[in-house]
DNA sequence: GATTAGGCTTCG
C-alpha cells in the first residue's frame, strides 16, 4: 500500500504498520539497499514542486526533520527526501509542509548535496520498486515537534498501483533528458574503486535499434551497481541520464538509479541479478529480456566462447572463470592467486617462487592440485580486490594475461634449452574490462565450473580424493562441534582411542618410520602414544597470536599490567586534566571518585548511552580511567565491556596495548603492538549509533588489530616405528572442545584440561600405560630461505567425549 | 547537485 492518509478516531500510525516494522532515527541510518522492516518518522520541513523526468515519470523532493531527534541540532537531523514515480501522483497533493508522515521500505543513498545544504549524508529514495509506503496525519499539525503522535486520524487509503515504465530504445535516447533502457551488454567493467568517493562501473549496451550507449554508473554503493558477469548478458536501467561528451551521447546514472541484469543465455531462468528484494517485473519485461536474448545470440561479436586453461594460447587476454585454491602476498604490488578450473594448461607453467608458509590455502590442496593449478600474479589497483578473496571462492578474472617468458638460467645450459613457461598476469589498470569479480555459487557459469572441477577429481581419484576443497565444491558443511562430538563417540567405540578423527577416516594409518621419511607437504593419519608434551605448566600453553603480522607473544601477566596501570596514574604522571572529564558527553553519563584511601588517585567511569533507558550493567559499556587491577577485575564482574582509556591528552584515549584495550564478559581482550593504529576514544561514538558492541567491531573502530588465544602445545608420539613431533595449534574449540579464550577465565575448564593431558598421557615414565590416540598430522616446510625444515602438525582430531573427563 | 570516469591492454 504505497501512500495512506491516518483518519480520525484510528490512533497512532504504528498500530497500522505490521508488527516486525520499527521506527530507525535519522542518525542510525545506514548505507545498505532497502530497509525492509525499518520505517523513519518526521515532518515536512520544505516540499518542492514535482518534475517530470523523461522517462514520463514524476519526482519531487522534500526535506524531513525528525521530530524527537536526541540530537536537534545535529545536521543529521534533517534529510532529504526524494519520491518516484507513481508515488508522486499519489502524493504529492495530499502532503503539505508541516505535515507528519512515516516513510517505509526506502531505499538509503548518500546525499549529494550534504556538504552544501548541510543536512544528513544520507538521502532517502521512494518508488514502488522498493515497495515504499508514505503514511501521512491528516492535517497539518501546528506544533511539528510534538514528541507524541497518540489519538491522530486515519482518513483513506489509495489502491495499489502498477506504474507503466516506458523503455526507448537506444537510438531514441537525446541528450539531457532522464530514460529507462533495455540492452545487451557489449562492454563492461566489473565494479572498481573510482578516485573518488564511489565505486564506478562502465558499460557499453546495443540494441536491435543498432544504436549503443555508453553507460557510466558511480554508487557508493556496490550492491546498486549492476551484477554484470559477463558480455551478453542483458541489462535494465531505469532513470539514466543522457548527456554529450566528447561529441557523443552517454549516460550516467540519475537519483532513484536502479539495475536488473540477467544471463544473455536465451531460455535460461528470468531471475534477475539484483540485491533489491522488490522490484516490477511484468510479462512484457519477461518478453523483452528473451527477445534480447535471441537477437544478440546470433551475434559473434558479443557471445564469444569461453576459454578454459587446456585452451588458453600464449600472449592472449581473456577471461577465467575459476575457484580460488591459495593466494599470497608477494611483494606490495602484487598478489599470487593460485586457481583451476579443472582443466590442464598445455604449456609448461611459471610457478611464483613463494615461500610455502606465506601461502594462505590448505597445503595438501596445493599440493595435490599442483599440475592442475595456475599462478596468477595480481598488480596494482587490483590488490585490494584480491585481498579479500577467501580460499574457495569462485572468481572471473576478467582479461587476465597469459604470457609466455622464457627462464634465463644463471648457469649456461650444457644439454637443453630452456623451455617457455607460460604465466598468467591481472596487469593493473581497469583498461578492457580489467578486473576480479567474485561469481555467486548458483550461477551459471559456477554450474558448469564446478561439473568441470568434479570430473578433474573423479578423474583422478587416488591423488585428489582428500581434497579439502571438496568441501566448498559439495557444498557440504564442515561438521559443527557438536555433530563432531558425537561421531567423535561412535568412531571411539570402534578405535578405541582416546582421540578420534572428525574427518579422513578413509585414509589408512601410516606408521611414523615412514612418515620420517617421506618430503612434505603430505597429510597422514598416525596411530600413536602420547610420551610427552610441552609446556607441562597449562597456563604457558595459551599464547596470543596475531592474525596479520602472524606473531605469538605471551599473555602479560597480572603484575605486568598493574605496573602499567600504576604508571597512568602514579602522582606526577600528569595523568589528570580535569577539564575534559568535567562534563558528560553527548553518549556517554560521566562519574568521577577518589580512590578509597588513595587521595592521588581519581576513579572515572563514563558509561556509554544506549538507545534503551533502562539498560543493565551486564550489558553496558563502561570507559574507565584511574583503574587499578583490582578495580578492573571488579568492575568486569559487574560490566558486560570495560574499556580502559586515559585523558592525558585533550582527548580520550587508550594505552599502552601492554594492557588489555577491552574486557568483555571477563574475556580479556588484547592488540597487536605492531599492526595496530589506536584511534581517539572518540570514534566509538559510531558504535553507540549503530548499536552494534561485539569485540570485534570495536577494535576496528578503535584501529586496534585483534590478538586472538591459541593453544600452542608440542606433542610427541610414539608409535614403536619411530617417534614424532607435532604442533597442536587451536583458537576455537578444536581438539580439546575447550577455547583458549574461555580457559584463561575459567577454572573448571582449567582443571578439566589438567585431567585430559593427564589421561592422554599418563606417566613420561612408562608410556605404555597411556592410551592410543588417532590424529590427522600434515608435515610443511618452514623456516627462513635457505634453513628450510619439516615440521608437523595435527588438524581434524578431537579428545573423545568421556565419562570421566 | 561535488567528485569519480568518460571502454582501447603491462612492461611486473
Amino acid at each position: 500500500m504505497p501512500f495512506q492518509q491516518l483518519k480520525e478516531s484510528d490512533g497512532l500510525i504504528e498500530t497500522q504498520l505490521p508488527s516486525h516494522m520499527q521506527r530507525i532515527e535519522f542518525d542510525k541510518l545506514q548505507l545498505s539497499s532497502v530497509y525492509d522492516d525499518k520505517y523513519v518518522e518526521g515532518t515536512i520541513l520544505m516540499k518542492y514542486p514535482s518534475h517530470e523526468l523523461g522517462t514520463g515519470e514524476k519526482a519531487f523532493k522534500m526535506v524531513l526533520e525528525e521530530s524527537t531527534t536526541r540530537q536537534p541540532m545535529s545536521n543529521l537531523s534533517t534529510i532529504n527526501t526524494f519520491v518516484f514515480g507513481k508515488l508522486v501522483d499519489d502524493c504529492e497533493h495530499t502532503l503539505k509542509q508541516g505535515d507528519k508522515v512515516v516513510l517505509s521500505k526506502f531505499l538509503v543513498r548518500k546525499s549529494a548535496s550534504a556538504s552544501k545544504d548541510g543536512r544528513h549524508v544520507l538521502q532517502l529514495e521512494l518508488s514502488e520498486e522498493t515497495g515504499a509506503t508514505v503514511f501521512v496525519y491528516a492535517k497539518s499539525m501546528k506544533e511539528p515537534t510534538a514528541a507524541h503522535n497518540v489519538n491522530l486520524p486515519i482518513i483513506e487509503r489509495s489502491k495499489i498501483r502498477m506504474h507503466d515504465y516506458t523503455y526507448i530504445p537506444l537510438n531514441k535516447v537525446k541528450g539531457g533528458i532522464t530514460v529507462n533502457v533495455y540492452g545487451v551488454v557489449k562492454f563492461f567493467k566489473p565494479p572498481y574503486h573510482s578516485k573518488g568517493t564511489d565505486f564506478c562501473s562502465t558499460v557499453t549496451i546495443v540494441d536491435p535499434s543498432n544504436a549503443r550507449l555508453n553507460c557510466v554508473l558511480f554508487s557508493g554503493n556496490v550492491d546498486l551497481l549492476p551484477k554484470i558477469h559477463k558480455m551478453g548478458d542483458v541489462v535494465r536501467f531505469h532513470r539514466i541520464k543522457i548527456q554529450e561528451f566528447n561529441k557523443e551521447l552517454q549516460a550516467i546514472n540519475a537519483p532513484g538509479f536502479s539495475a536488473l541484469t540477467f544471463d544473455g543465455t536465451p531460455g535460461a531462468p528470468l531471475k534477475p541479478r539484483t540485491t533489491s528484494k522488490s522490484y516490477q517485473f511484468t510479462s512484457t519485461d519477461q518478453r523483452t529480456v528473451e527477445e534480447l536474448r535471441k537477437w544478440a545470440s546470433a551475434d559473434p561479436s558479443i557471445h564469444k566462447p569461453t576459454i578454459r586453461l587446456s585452451e588458453v594460447k600464449p600472449a592472449e587476454y581473456f577471461d577465467l572463470t575459476c575457484q580460488l585454491i591459495a593466494k599470497a602476498e608477494v611483494d606490495r604490488s602484487a598478489v599470487l592467486l593460485k586457481v583451476w578450473d579443472g582443466t590442464q594448461c598445455p604449456h609448461p607453467l611459471w610457478q611464483v617462487p613463494v615461500d610455502a608458509s606465506a601461502l594462505e590455502g590448505d597445503p595438501a590442496d596445493i599440493h595435490r592440485l599442483r599440475t592442475l593449478a595456475v599462478d596468477v600474479l595480481v598488480y596494482d589497483n587490483h590488490i585490494g580486490a584480491a585481498n579479500l578473496l577467501k580460499v574457495g571462492m569462485y572468481l572471473t578474472i576478467h582479461n587476465l594475461h597469459a604470457k609466455l617468458i622464457t627462464p634465463t638460467t644463471e648457469k649456461p645450459s650444457i644439454s637443453l634449452d630452456p623451455v617457455p613457461e607460460m604465466g598468467f598476469h591481472l596487469h593493473g589498470g581497469t583498461s578492457y574490462g580489467r578486473g576480479i569479480t567474485i561469481m555467486p555459487a548458483d550461477c551459471s557459469a559456477v554450474q558448469q565450473l564446478k561439473q568441470s572441477l568434479e570430473s578433474a577429481l573423479s578423474a583422478d581419484q587416488d591423488s585428489l580424493g582428500d581434497l579439502s576443497l571438496l568441501d566448498i565444491l559439495n557444498t557440504s558443511k564442515r561438521p559443527s562441534a557438536s555433530e563432531a562430538t558425537s561421531a567423535a563417540r561412535i568412531e571411539r567405540c570402534q578405535q578405541e582411542s582416546a582421540t578420534v578423527l572428525t574427518a579422513h577416516q578413509h585414509i589408512r594409518t601410516t606408521p611414523i618410520q615412514e612418515i620420517l621419511d617421506q618430503s612434505p607437504p603430505q597429510k597422514y593419519r598416525i596411530r600413536a602414544k602420547l610420551v610427552n608434551y610441552e609446556p607441562r605448566a597449562l597456563h604457558q600453553s595459551v599464547k596470543l597470536y596475531c592474525p596479520k603480522c602472524c606473531s605469538l607473544q605471551e599473555i602479560p601477566n597480572d603484575d605486568d599490567i598493574d605496573t602499567v596501570l600504576q604508571g597512568l596514574y602514579s602522582p606526577g604522571s600528569a595523568a589528570v586534566d580535569p577539564d575534559v572529564r568535567s562534563h558528560d558527553a553527548a553518549w556517554y553519563k560521566t562519574a568521577m571518585w577518589e580512590a578509597e584511601g588513595e587521595r592521588q588517585r581519581r576513579i572515572t567511569v563514563h558509561l556509554v548511552r544506549t538507545g534503551e533507558e533502562q539498560s543493565v550493567p551486564e550489558h553496558s559499556t563502561i570507559l574507565v580511567e584511574g583503574m587499578s587491577l583490582n578495580d578492573l577485575y571488579r568492575l568486569s564482574e559487574r560490566f558486560g565491556r570495560v574499556i580502559p582509556t586515559s585523558s592525558r591528552t585533550k582527548c580520550l584515549s587508550l594505552n599502552d596495548l601492554s594492557i588489555p584495550f577491552l574486557i568483555e564478559d571477563r574475556k580479556w581482550h588484547y592488540g597487536c603492538k605492531n599492526c595496530s593504529d589506536p584511534q581517539p576514544v572518540n570514534v566509538l561514538q559510531s558504535l553507540s549509533q549503530s548499536g552494534t558492541w561485539e569485540s570485534s567491531a570495536i577494535a576496528k573502530v578503535l584501529g586496534v588489530q585483534l590478538l586472538s588465544y591459541v593453544f600452542v602445545m608440542k606433542f610427541t608420539f610414539d608409535d614403536g616405528s619411530g617417534s614424532l613431533d607435532a604442533f597442536l595449534w587451536n583458537e576455537a574449540e578444536g581438539f580439546f572442545g575447550i577455547s583458549a579464550a574461555d580457559i584463561m577465565i575459567d577454572d573448571v575448564l582449567q582443571g578439566k584440561l589438567t585431567r585430559i593431558m593427564d589421561t592422554l598421557c599418563p606417566s613420561r615414565t612408562n608410556p605404555d600405560n597411556g592410551p592410543w590416540l588417532e590424529c590427522c598430522v600434515k608435515s610443511y616446510y618452514a623456516g627462513d630461505g635457505s634453513e628450510q625444515k619439516t615440521y608437523y602438525q595435527i588438524f581434524d582430531t578431537v579428545v573423545a567425549e568421556t565419562e570421566d573427563i
